[in-house]
DNA sequence: GTGCTAGGAATGAATGTTCATTCCGGTTGA
DNA sequence: TCAACCGGAATGAACATTCATTCCTAGCAC
């Protein structure tokens, strides 16, 4: 009863979940929320509309399952074995590094976030998951200032300038089509520490 | 026939139009595009729905020009007596400090502009007014970088860089519901020169 | 092995709502 | 009186969601 080919028995219609969720991330990234209707997400997901429906809500509950889910992808990425004894310097190379290796290999995923940042159908419980991770950079930020490695300033402001310019950066990707290169990376990598650094 | 009493009848409605214009841009600031209702931005405005197609070929004709008026205002503001024989550290500083005046000062163009960045229903000439300003930065930057006033690099990397941290820095605001003084300005501008300088 | 059955999963046409746009009767200023 | 202008009800298309029906397969009887 657990081998392979009874898995997708075991736990039924995972896959036409997984195929619904990629379906809407991205349409919800091509079009907008609004702009998307139900029947596109399920015609891309190849399920009938009212597929959806079983299991997701509402389309706004099925778009705050696909926010939560990249943002925690997201954050797991990033922090996941984080060098919390590394220098300042150490730190935030790698920080930059994980959300850029996040943000290339999954291009729609980080449209999506960035997309759909404070939008108005995010629940509360979306908006807490958000707010948790700022939280946790604002802390990181506030340590390394009181040990003299960042400057002075609002906290939120510098990691407002950080995350600014990796989306400026990005978006040039986006916008021209190509991908950054690693040098490219590098390059912005040393250009924003030296934005930050004391 | 051109005093003042007449003058609203010889560019009959201008006010309604205008009254039109400022609801869309909050409405569709709010909510976004397809979220907005033509009726909802009729009622705003304090004009019959029907009375914005007097005006208005279409919704979509509605926030193209919007958008293309917003991103012309931007420019005037930015560019208008640029002081082009300055130092390029000199130089950085008007374009960040008139940047930082007109987001302030009109919180909602500047929202207007960042939310409907490439979006679907731009037309050619709205994309083309964005492609003007874009090619006007660059040379700028590869001027600057020719005297060897900037760190070499992809000239789109460096102006991504720098208007994302403009976004960022001006995001928190907007998240928070604060407003960033002159001295915050002031820092970013700082952090921003170092990240650019050679 | 074969045929049957129950019941959960999946479907997509149907439903009621909301939308962008049109159109016509009323109003206004000259 | 008249032409230009306006408002908002009317219209048809498109939408999110529902639900009566079909489909699939594990389990059973033989």
């Amino acid at each position: 009863m657990t081998n392979p080919a009874t898995l997708s028995r075991r736990v039924p219609g995972t896959d036409k979940r997984e195929a619904i969720l990629g379906a809407a991330l991205e349409l919800f990234v091509e079009r907008g929320f609004f702009g998307t209707a139900v029947p596109e997400i399920a015609e891309r997901a190849g399920v009938g509309a009212g597929t959806i429906y079983r299991y997701f809500e509402s389309k706004e509950a099925l778009v705050n399952v696909i926010y939560r889910e990249q943002k925690l992808r997201f954050a797991n990425v990033v922090l996941d074995g984080f060098p919390s004894t590394a220098t300042t310097r150490e730190q935030f190379r790698v920080l930059w590094m994980r959300m850029a290796r996040f943000a290339t290999d999954n291009l729609d995923a980080f449209s999506f976030l960035e997309l759909h940042h404070h939008a108005r159908y995010l629940d509360a419980e979306s908006r807490a998951v958000e707010h948790r991770m700022v939280q946790l950079f604002v802390s990181v930020v506030t340590g390394a200032q009181a040990r003299g490695e960042l400057k002075l300033g609002p906290p939120r402001l510098l990691m407002g300038l950080v995350m600014g310019a990796f989306v400026g950066a990005m978006r040039n990707c986006l916008d021209e089509g190509i991908s950054l290169t690693e040098a490219d990376w590098k390059l912005a990598e040393q250009c924003v520490w030296e934005a930050v650094r004391s």
